[in-house]
DNA sequence: ATTCGAAAAAGTGTTGACACTTTGACGGCA
DNA sequence: TGCCGTCAAAGTGTCAACACTTTTTCGAAT
């Protein structure tokens, strides 16, 4: 994510058009044209093509042939079926990470989750960001960090978050240290995967209400 | 992977750098010269970097700045990475078909085993292909159908399958299917993950034999 | 007024040439 | 002989022009 390491355009185009994502300036669903975004990042469309491909391999982007790429639309449906894999990801990736992680990184992660919590700052992504680089599974963490997450942001800045679910996601991620602190893995796991599962039961409600208003309407 | 789905020639590079693949005519950890390619398969360069980029999303290829692409190594230590998540994420959606597929399908499912059975076909992953196909994430049908399993292909295309095996697996299969038409997800989730689980073991084993080889050599 | 079809416009797919980076070979120097 | 800087060769990154596909526009026939 940092800057100096953009060694090529293609990586440049990739971040910013990311940035107009996040920003709105292009909304989900909308399409995204070759030659406007050319002239805007004052580059020529081999890059841009270059750098759709890239966000479609991480699946923020769908395209046919001949047809506009489109922005993912990150539905409630969309974002059930992201969830549902994160809930098996994850659970793996707090479980391999319980016997890779050094007692020293764990205790970095138990203090940086203490500080934050004092400050009351939101720390949920970065925990889980901690835990998959913490993992030693490449692919999971790829996955998790080059790809859910990405898609995880982008929904977030769209959608405000749900007020109470604050502090239960505290004490969720604080059991959930303890468990890796006391190196079992299979608690961690499963309490990883009831921390997800239960924001995804919360996104079903929200899809069920969703649906009942849109009958009435 | 029909032909006739291939309407550009990024498709068709795609597909038959991946047969280069397949038929270790690029062994794994070669290079992928652009030009060479381009000259083989009667292309310019532009679609040639494309279904680089295409395969590298699929994790088949690994590539940085400047540096010719790498063929992925598949090394024990690369599978055992590709198992964990196989485990995690195919009793996800051994679970998520448990519910999503009808009788009928089910019923297909059982009888094309059967049948395969029969004729001592190997079936393995045209039933996990399934399944994934069943469960109704079109996420986790993409991860393990279109990333997953090609990497698989690709490793099995080189390494001769372990003979005692086959029977178990068909057991572990059945059961597998059994719990599906019992309606039975946590069970069917968990001997998917028990029957992944012990194929990673056995990579685990071999690792463990052929590093003592090393030592001794 | 409506529908159908042809032609123009817009947009994506492909190409070959040029620019920049990396790599390896060559020659000078200690 | 061995090390370092320089330069040529190979290879990747970028660009602008051209080809093909899709979409839209517009007019004619019903």
């Amino acid at each position: 994510m940092l800057d100096g390491e953009e060694r090529t355009l293609v990586d440049r185009v990739v971040r910013e058009v990311f940035a107009l994502l996040l920003s709105s300036e292009i909304p989900l669903g909308g399409q995204l044209n070759e030659a406007a975004l050319a002239a805007r990042f004052k580059v020529s469309r081999g890059p841009i093509r270059e750098a759709i491909k890239q966000l479609q391999g991480r699946g923020l982007v769908i395209k046919e042939p001949y047809l506009k790429a489109r922005v993912v639309s990150l539905s409630l449906p969309d974002m059930i079926e992201i969830f549902q894999l994160r809930e098996a990801v994850e659970g793996m990736s707090v479980r391999l990470a319980t016997s890779a992680m050094s007692d020293t990184e764990l205790d970095e992660m138990l203090d940086a989750f203490s500080a934050a919590r004092q400050a009351g700052k939101a720390v949920d992504l970065d925990l889980h960001v901690r835990i998959a680089e913490g993992c030693g599974n490449d692919r999971i963490r790829a996955l998790l960090c080059d790809e859910l997450y990405y898609l995880l942001r982008l929904y977030r800045a769209r959608s405000a978050d749900q007020p109470g679910r604050r502090q239960d996601a505290f004490t969720e991620h604080w059991q959930i240290l303890r468990a890796m602190r006391a190196r079992d893995g299979e608690l961690a796991e499963s309490l990883m995967r009831a921390h997800i599962g239960r924001a995804t039961r919360s996104l079903e409600t929200l899809l069920a209400q969703q649906a009942a208003t849109t009958d009435k309407g």
